[in-house]
DNA sequence: TTGTAACCTACTTATCCGATAGGATTAAAA
DNA sequence: TTTTAATCCTATCGGATAAGTAGGTTACAA
């Protein structure tokens, strides 16, 4: 039960990139920059986020990455989802793993409810929330930076 | 995001110890055979179980495990604590790997959020809960059978 | 004193994850 | 047209962890 780096470094990319300013294309080096990640290794996670579809680019010198739809539409599971398959807690969830005992597990039935519900709050969750709050704790950080 | 097969088992492993009917103790093998789990490694779970002061038994022959405590008073958080270090979605939750960006940082807190909720369903469920409906579920079952 | 069950510890194997590295491709800029 | 700066793509390495196996020791009832 640990969610890993890539998704972690991937939702706080992506949050860079819908928080830019001007949507002009912010570049790799930036947001490895100011995340603190390695670009290489950055570099990765971008493609996944690309790959994805949740994100878009030019090639070449002058790119920058945009969203390739609105904040609003894109839910955190969604993201999720590029660095991982569909969330399964426990393998017999799927048709494939499942054994014959688990209309009578009440295992089964308690993990599954758990992991319903683990989707449910990454999906009511939109890129655009996460975003506002970003900025808005960011922009206290500023405020406090200039006082100090 | 998986819940490791010890956790699993466990959970069915300590179900089936509170779902017997006179309380005179279960044996392993009972548990491993009903379980369709290998009695080696059940062995490694079983002791985990009571290394986390869940259940007791006698040594020897003719031994068998109970629960320390009535089942209600025992929570799935209980159970998977056994088996896992508190849950952390994130290492940096812990103030030991935290970074400097925590308190402008949006993704922390939306992890942290999710991290609690899911600590709140595992400790919201009883065991009592559970072998409830194993009980309930496993008896449809048998009359099923009877019918077949 | 023998058999059975819990108890304890070590080991093997496989898989996944984080991270690094090197180079290919593209297009703007010189 | 050449250089430069960025994305893009693929391979690989080391470490950690997990699942499961195995062997032997201890305790107790018959």
């Amino acid at each position: 039960m640990k969610l890993n780096t890539k998704t972690r470094y991937g939702l706080r990319a992506i949050i860079e990139i819908a928080a830019q300013e001007n949507n002009k294309g912010i570049l790799q080096k930036t947001i490895a920059e100011t995340q603190g990640i390695s670009v290489k290794y950055l570099d990765q996670i971008i493609s996944q986020l690309k790959a994805a579809n949740l994100i878009s680019t030019k090639d070449g010198k002058k790119s920058g990455y945009q969203l390739t739809k609105n904040a609003s539409e894109i839910s955190v599971y969604d993201i999720y989802k590029a660095f991982n398959s569909p969330l399964k807690l426990i393998d017999c969830f799927d048709s494939e793993y499942s054994c014959a005992k688990i209309p009578y597990c009440a295992s089964h039935n308690y993990w599954y409810k758990l992991n319903k519900q683990i989707i449910d709050y990454m999906e009511s969750t939109s890129l655009e929330t996460l975003t506002k709050d970003h900025k808005k704790l960011t922009k206290n950080n500023d405020e406090l930076m200039f006082y100090i």
